[in-house]
RNA sequence: AGAGGCACUGUUUGCAG
């Protein structure tokens, strides 16, 4: 039973999902731990479909297989139902509390994700690390430093998390003094070193750091393309892009905004269409680099086709709009939107104020739930 | 002897910077 379940998760971390369910309906007997392992197999190979049917079919449910699933659920955006779950649980550990920590993180909830942390019965390293990674994600820095300041125990995951916020942060200083005095560094860690360099625009630094890497992975690589895009540094970008042996979506979305930035829509769309596959944030750029050089047509035209939107493409057309001031299309768009978010309602205000409605202006800013 | 939680890269936010 044991080497079963091993071999499940064997197959399950190459990709081999069906083959591991495959074994796994073979089996003479399972029992939770197969059953969770079966579970997780779907779900680190994105089938939560998949997940949620073997999920409901299990014998009896452990405290492994709903926190598993509590998480797959989240990753997916389906808060509420992580929230039901976990509602719906039996006994709850430290690691479940942490789970629905993250879950909330994960899903921009901070203020939840922050109320689970505050009265979860304990809290242990991974807890502290969870709620510091989901401060710095959500782009909340001092509190990130004020519960990184509290934190008695810490370990590379913490420095790495801090070191990562002050990248965002633009501090760059802070981030390599961090970084030069941990104890040990991983991969993670160095690609974070990598994006503190790149995002502050130097280049030299990346690039040293880059090659002296004992080793690299796809997010280094990833990086050290922005680090050229960023300062747009085509051609450099260009040439790492051709000597990589693998690429995902970020890697070409990378290139498409690259050229989109330099308002060359033509070679963005040449990017967009060699992609094999798409997801979301690459059709959403193609869709931005359309909308702000200025070929608002073609951006509803790819709008309409899109399979699928999120609040993300629905703000793109609403900027367009308003920045070529079009207050009518905006407003419009604006009341079929589902949910408004900051820059939705900032897209409004400047529509509004550049037509000369300062005093409607107002009052929307007025009725804005939260400012920045 | 086998299963669940934490860190790194891409997409939207102005006439100011």
């Amino acid at each position: 039973l044991v080497t079963w379940t091993v071999m499940i998760n064997a197959l399950a971390q190459h990709g081999h999902v069906d083959e591991a369910k495959r074994v796994f309906d073979s089996m003479r007997e399972r029992d939770r731990v197969s059953w969770t392992a079966m579970l997780t197999a779907f779900v680190d190979n994105g089938r939560l479909g998949d997940a949620r049917n073997l999920f409901a079919k299990m014998p009896e449910r452990s405290i492994f297989s709903e926190t598993a699933m509590l998480t797959a659920l989240a990753r997916e955006g389906l808060i509420d139902e992580a929230k039901n779950l976990f509602d719906s649980m039996l006994e709850r550990d430290m690691i479940s509390w942490t789970a629905m920590l993250v879950a909330y993180a994960d899903n921009k909830m901070i203020e939840e994700a922050e109320l689970v942390f505050r009265t979860m019965p304990e809290r242990d390293l991974v807890s502290w690390n969870a709620m510091l990674a989901g401060y710095a994600q959500n782009g909340q820095f001092d509190e990130a430093k004020r519960l990184f300041a509290r934190m008695r125990e810490k370990n590379m995951i913490s420095l790495t998390a801090m070191a990562s916020a002050y990248a965002q942060n633009g501090d760059l200083e802070s981030t390599k003094k961090i970084f030069d005095r941990m104890p040990e560094r991983s991969l993670v860690s160095w690609n974070t070193m990598l994006s503190a360099y790149a995002q502050t625009g130097h280049i030299e630094e990346a690039k040293a750091l880059f090659y002296a890497m004992r080793e690299s992975n796809l997010v280094s690589w990833n990086t050290m393309l922005s680090a050229y895009t960023a300062s747009g540094n085509i051609p450099e970008a260009r040439s790492l892009f051709a000597r990589m042996k693998e690429w995902d979506f970020i890697s070409w979305t990378v290139m498409l905004v690259a050229y989109s930035q330099q308002g060359l829509v033509e070679e963005s769309k040449q990017v967009f269409d060699e992609m094999q596959e798409r997801d979301l944030a690459s059709w959403n750029a193609m869709l931005s680099a359309y909308a702000i050089n200025g070929h608002i047509e073609t951006a509803r035209n790819l709008f309409g086709a899109m399979e699928e939107r999120d609040q993300i493409s629905w703000n793109i057309m609403l900027c367009a709009h308003s920045r070529s001031g079009n207050l009518e299309n905006a407003k419009n768009l604006f009341d079929l939107m589902r949910e408004h978010d900051l820059v939705s309602w900032n897209a409004m205000l400047s529509a509004y104020s550049q037509n000369g409605h300062l005093e409607y202006a107002k009052s929307i800013f007025d009725r804005m739930q939260e400012r920045d």
